[in-house]
DNA sequence: AAGTGTGAACCCCTTCACAGCA
DNA sequence: TGCTGTGAAGGGGTTCACACTT
């Protein structure tokens, strides 16, 4: 299995190669695709390498196959659809964000406990009294989470979604979750986002790799 | 200095830390401060080791005295102020974010080219035109920016950034920016971020540090 | 008895460098 | 000639393990 960083990488490649397919370019060598994606072409090649991909020494990479090749790794039904638990602002943001682009990517459920927010869809999105959320999450067969509630209740929110049957969270609230070792936790912290950058901006650090 | 991962964990040990201080306690050993931060207590204590501070091994750290050396390694006037470029959804959900909180962040200006949203302040904070970004930034002496436009323009927007004299950016644009190696990058990738989730949570991968 | 501080070992990801190939 | 594929080397962050302290 490939490492982290590499999945990570995986799916700037992608973004790139939409990008470059758009453009009408059918190949790319390593150190072009490297360039874009802010890494370098070693990297690239070790990357691809990793997924069981090939390109020739003549033309490079055949942008398409290469695109598809890393959705086989990153792809999957399972995962393509999401419940996004709390509808404040950045609950919306988000739901706003996956609903605009007719992408990979669907909110299959919203979870709040503002009885006013639920009933009616947003954006299409149906919503559900927080309540509910053992219910929706079982029937919908939901296995991913976005967590976008207060702090305070995360906790109680993402232990609820494991017990229903959750097993990967995206957590934006600014809390470390305590959770079985079996479930994947990304943590999207923008306070320690903004903290790094300050840290490192003031310093002029070289090696970066301009991560997620 | 200390390397990316210890910035970023010390970002969550110090939210732990004001967690431990509203409760009362004065004092945590390592392995606690772990437990609750989601790392190990090897490398609490290391971390600790690279800012120059230290415990005893009697009582652990000291609640207070460990928060301000954390503080004083993270945080600096010059940086706890930003721009936000976009004030879309997630711009306006950002400003929220660190506006409700009389935090140690603020959205010293707020760039806009919809004409429409720009003039009033939003939540407190000003908004300008983006034709006046340079003015902006030069004037209030701006280091750091959020940008939370389309990808298609944040490579333009980003740029004229760095040139105005900003060195950190927070990028939450689908994008990977290319600017001269003295910038530092932060890239917010919550697509990634999905994938990255579906990925891990699909194949049961065990070594995890819950990072941003 | 239990925890800190830290040299040293370890591990894993990254980068090098080059054989093989078009 | 120039690029891919990849074994091997390298580097940097993590973990071990233990002397030292209370």
């Amino acid at each position: 299995m490939p490492p982290e960083p590499t999945i990570e990488r995986l799916s700037r490649y992608r973004r790139v190669l939409a990008g470059l397919a758009a453009e009408g370019q059918t190949h790319v060598f390593s150190h072009e695709l490297a360039e874009l994606a802010h890494s370098n072409g070693a990297q690239v090649r070790r990357d691809i390498m990793l997924i069981g991909h090939t390109g020739s020494p003549a033309k490079g990479y055949a942008v398409g196959d290469l695109a598809r090749a890393i959705g086989k790794v990153l792809d999957d039904p399972a995962t393509a659809r999401a419940v996004l638990v709390g509808l404040g602002n950045l609950g919306r943001a988000l739901v706003d964000y996956f609903s605009n682009r007719g992408s990979r990517f669907a909110i299959a459920a919203i979870l709040d406990t503002d009885e006013s927010k639920v009933g009616a869809p947003y954006r299409g999105c149906p919503t559900f009294s927080m309540e509910r959320l053992e219910e929706v999450v079982a029937e919908k067969k939901l296995r991913l989470a976005i967590l976008t509630v207060p702090a305070e209740v995360a906790q109680e929110a993402a232990e609820r979604l494991v017990a229903a049957g959750v097993t990967g969270i995206v957590n934006f609230a600014p809390m470390t979750l305590r959770l079985p070792e079996r479930v994947f936790v990304e943590q999207v912290d923008i306070a320690a986002a903004w903290e790094k950058v300050g840290y490192f901006a003031r310093r002029r650090r070289s090696p970066r790799r301009q991560g997620t």
